[in-house]
DNA sequence: GCGTAACCTTACGGGCGAGTAGGTATGCTC
DNA sequence: GAGCATACCTACTCGCCCGTAAGGTTACGC
């Protein structure tokens, strides 16, 4: 009527970013499946057709969110760590953006993460993004290890990182099912078991972030 | 014709235990959607309306699997770590008769269980299972900071637990993804990256188990 | 101002699979 | 060996939701 609102007709891209902020939203509330089109569509201001246009089928516009997602969290930790410090500031570093992210991110990232594990067709795309990030975590050991003279098999290696990503994962879906948390502190309390163990934590050994400016 | 064979009539508990076998084999296999009551009617011998009359819907049909397999899991592990054994020797029986069930039970219980992650229905029924079990580890490492004359938060305690928790299942996947792998092995290395940290492991100090009987 | 391309819609086809209606055979009790 | 309960089947209904066909409208170049 008298001012045009947001109805108006906008370009591709911006509509593709709309479309894939809905379907997050809606994959993450409802699961794959029980997830329809036609609630995407809704949620996205506009008509399921132009989502089929743009993003394809339901499939690929899972796999689109996922990499949209992924590819954020993943530069997000990369701007974090600098390879050339001590492991355990890598490490930590690394968790507290970890964290950050999915603090910020808590109904959109990490419930639509835990969608992707079970589903066949993106199990793979995940277990990619997975590797990756074990194979940074393994790389980071193997790394320490070698300053300290010694050596270790690559499965072991391998085994040790899968156990660190797999325990964070965890304490990112606690995260997420804990609104009040602080993402800071849930980083320390994971460096915390990752890096001094149950064993040194119970003898009232822990791990302290370096004071100064950060 | 000549020998009647397996066709034969069968009471209600055996034919449920084979449904559920089945069950669990196509979730497994498939995913909760793709499965179909079918194909789980078909694998178990028998044709669906039985599979309706003995374990209800879908859903419950899920559900009953997952009581099942949990239930047998948590008495494995229930048997082996005897309250009274110091912290570390009592996760450690605990880790390797979860990581024995597992790796006895590849494709039955890791895939199932992944399963269940997603979809909204079961995420509470796994939860709970899940909440336990945290709540046992917590537990244990209370009693050693007692021990210790030490006392931490109750968060703390969660969350440090649920961090082992996590780390452990995602152990479990990497298990069952890798058929040629040793349970006791990886219970081993899951031991030492929980109870040392990467910390210790890093400057050589392992966790090894007491010898003698077991 | 007119063609053309990009944006956007309403309205439908069609498949798949959960759940059921209604009926048949078999064993068990007395 | 009649009666009854339980095991078991074939063959359907029906709703949901993915994906599309066919057409309308706004912007933009020239």
């Amino acid at each position: 009527m008298s001012t045009p609102p947001t109805f108006k007709r906008l370009p591709r891209a911006v509509r593709e970013q709309q479309m894939l902020d809905a379907a997050v939203k809606v994959f993450s509330r409802r699961g794959f499946h029980a997830a329809s089109m036609d609630e995407i569509a809704e949620d996205a201001g506009i008509s399921k057709p132009m989502v089929y246009a743009y993003l394809g089928t339901k499939e690929e516009l899972f796999v689109a969110c996922l990499h949209r997602e992924g590819t954020r969290m993943t530069q997000a930790i990369a701007g974090a760590a600098a390879p050339d410090l001590p492991a355990d500031e890598r490490l930590w570093r690394g968790l507290r953006a970890f964290f950050g992210f999915v603090g910020a991110h808590r109904d959109g990232w990490a419930v639509l993460y835990r969608q992707a594990r079970g589903e066949q067709p993106f199990a793979g795309e995940l277990a990619g993004m997975r590797a990756r990030l074990v194979e940074v975590v393994a790389g980071m050991l193997d790394h320490a290890l070698r300053a300290e003279g010694r050596e270790v098999g690559e499965t072991d290696l391998e085994v040790v990182a899968y156990a660190l990503v797999g325990a964070t994962e965890s304490l990112a879906d606690w995260l997420a099912d804990h609104p009040e948390a602080d993402p800071e502190k849930t980083a320390t309390r994971m460096m915390n078991v990752a890096w001094m163990g149950a064993g040194q934590l119970i003898h009232g050994v822990t791990w302290q972030p370096r004071v100064g400016p950060s």
